[in-house]
DNA sequence: AACAAACACAACCGCCGCAGG
DNA sequence: GCCTGCGGCGGTTGTGTTTGT
């Protein structure tokens, strides 16, 4: 038995493209999109399976590709990210506009995994790879490979007695830049979706961190997704989103990172600022 | 100049989750 | 609930280019 193959391998061409099936591919999607990949290469008329377009189109030929070197910015938010998503290239992708996951695993692979390696034993003495060397050690006790960090079921119980709940009034949002802050509080649902566990930190230490200070550097580093599927935008904060689908309050919400991954969510809040790792890891 | 090794990146493969029948 | 087809994802491979000897 087995799974039939994606497409009909007879007859259809593997390897590099040409400039003519570029040309092709593009004008054909300009003109009526691409609502079936599948029967997109018999109507375009390519000698291709639908997998082979739609990788060209979405890692190549999309009009919004982001092409050239990595800048030093770009290399140093991948690293970041992956720290805290483990090989969600997609994820890494969809917070870098114009790169793909293609592109960020190439340049992961090849250039920030090596470098990665060289720069902890270099900088040993470094405050913040001290930091990081914390949460190696938790890592370390779960699963190696850069993955996520998933708790011990055993211990959800006493894991998520700490958690707080971020909120921000909708009619606050337009001008959250600096001025209005999200409210910090401590849920009456201790198992609610939209609270975060604060781990083995006590929830007012949080809550008083999270001064004007820290959020306006927060927000100093967010930026606008569009979500052209379901007309939605939000407010990317490295990590934190702020979803404005809501009518009475935009809830920040943990979106692309697991509900469990607290340790990695709070990393990468609190490596924003250079004091607070100091005062909360 | 020739060759090998290393590198960079495009492309492929196989698996998975989801939606629809 | 099961089956099937599809899109999406991450791992891996293939191939062209650059660098070192």
């Amino acid at each position: 038995m087995g799974r039939a193959p994606c497409c009909e391998k007879m007859g259809l061409k593997k390897g590099p493209w040409t400039s003519e099936e570029d040309q092709i591919l593009i004008s054909y999607i300009q003109r009526y999109g691409h609502g079936n990949w599948r029967a997109l290469p018999k109507q375009a008329g390519l000698l291709r399976c639908g997998k082979s377009c739609r990788l060209r189109w979405i890692n190549y030929l999309r009009p919004d590709i982001k092409r050239g070197n990595f800048t030093r910015e770009e290399e140093e938010t991948i690293i970041d990210l992956h720290e805290m998503l483990g090989n969600r290239w997609s994820a890494i992708a969809a917070r870098l506009p114009g790169r793909t996951d293609n592109e960020i695993k190439n340049v992961w692979h090849t250039h920030l995994k090596k470098r990665l390696s060289t720069t902890t034993t270099q900088n040993n003495k470094n405050h913040h790879v001290v930091q990081k060397s914390k949460r190696q050690r938790h890592q370390q006790s779960c699963d190696d490979d850069h993955q996520v960090i998933k708790n011990d079921e055993d211990d959800d119980d006493t894991k998520y007695n700490n958690n707080i709940m971020i909120t921000m009034d909708q009619d606050d949002e337009e001008n959250n830049n600096n001025n209005n802050r999200p409210v910090v509080s401590s849920p009456a649902d201790q198992s609610s979706s939209s609270s975060f566990s604060t781990g083995d930190h006590d929830h007012n230490d949080i809550i008083n961190v999270m001064d004007d200070d820290f959020w306006s550097e927060v927000f100093s580093s967010g930026e606008i997704i569009n979500d052209h599927n379901t007309s939605n935008s939000e407010v990317l904060l490295d990590g934190l989103s702020v979803n404005n689908q809501f009518s009475d309050h935009a809830l920040i919400t943990t979106t692309n990172l697991d509900y469990d991954q607290d340790m990695d969510f709070w990393y990468n809040i609190f490596t924003r600022s250079a004091d607070l790792p100091e005062l909360l890891l």
